[in-house]
DNA sequence: CTTGCATACCTCGCCACACCAGGTATAGTA
DNA sequence: TACTATACCTGGTGTGGCGAGGTATGCAAG
């Protein structure tokens, strides 16, 4: 998979998977990968900075716990911006693959 | 337009757009932006190096061209590698919408 | 004639970021 | 004890879009 794919998307697969329920980079990393069927893969030196950029913007929110067996885990929760950007992204995310579709001479449709 | 956006699709969109039959560099520029209603554009920092990348990468041949008007024009045709080259990158930028939109719980398919 | 604009090409420096490779630490298992 | 999976982090490298700058021509307006 093209690391430029990725770059694309990165932002909103991310918000969008912490908005469904993964809470911590590992499990992240897995739901998007499983999501994808193996396809999309955030590598840790992505996954990690990338949830630390968010942090820092306010998107995400971050807590340490500790799980039932006693290992530490930084949960995320997507923030009140965070929701409005991925609304936002979703929506640029949309226009840019029907402008590449379209370029492309794909027929396709949103339903 | 978020850049990271252009980077995931640049090569496709010039490859196809000059399959096409737009051939020298404003030209296809202008192809790009208004097959995409003005949401792609590729800037001239960025439209040439790219050019030059695909040239190099045996993707496209080049030929100085005069035009009527007398100005110098570098006119680009798809070579056969080229053509192969667009033909997998259209597979591969459908798997990745495909997925990115599958995680964004977009409906969506092509025709 | 000269000023200005569209056309047409090019390149350099900056910056963002995915990736690799390396590091640390713990729980469970062989 | 050793290995694996989990779980986090970071520094260096390379790629490439972008902005800003440059050169040159054709054409129209003043």
């Amino acid at each position: 998979m093209n690391p430029d794919f990725l770059r694309a998307a990165l932002e909103p697969v991310l918000l969008e998977t912490i908005a469904g329920g993964a809470s911590y980079g590992y499990e992240i990393a897995r739901a998007v990968h499983e999501a994808s069927d193996g396809k999309l893969l955030a590598q840790e030196g992505t996954l990690y900075p990338a949830l630390h950029r968010l942090e820092k913007q306010g998107l995400l929110s971050a807590k340490w716990k500790q799980s039932a067996e006693g290992r530490r885990r930084k949960h995320y929760t997507l923030t009140a911006t965070g929701r409005k950007r991925l609304a936002a992204l979703r929506t640029q995310w949309q226009e840019f693959a029907a402008s590449v579709n379209q370029i492309l001479g794909l027929t396709f449709h949103y339903a």
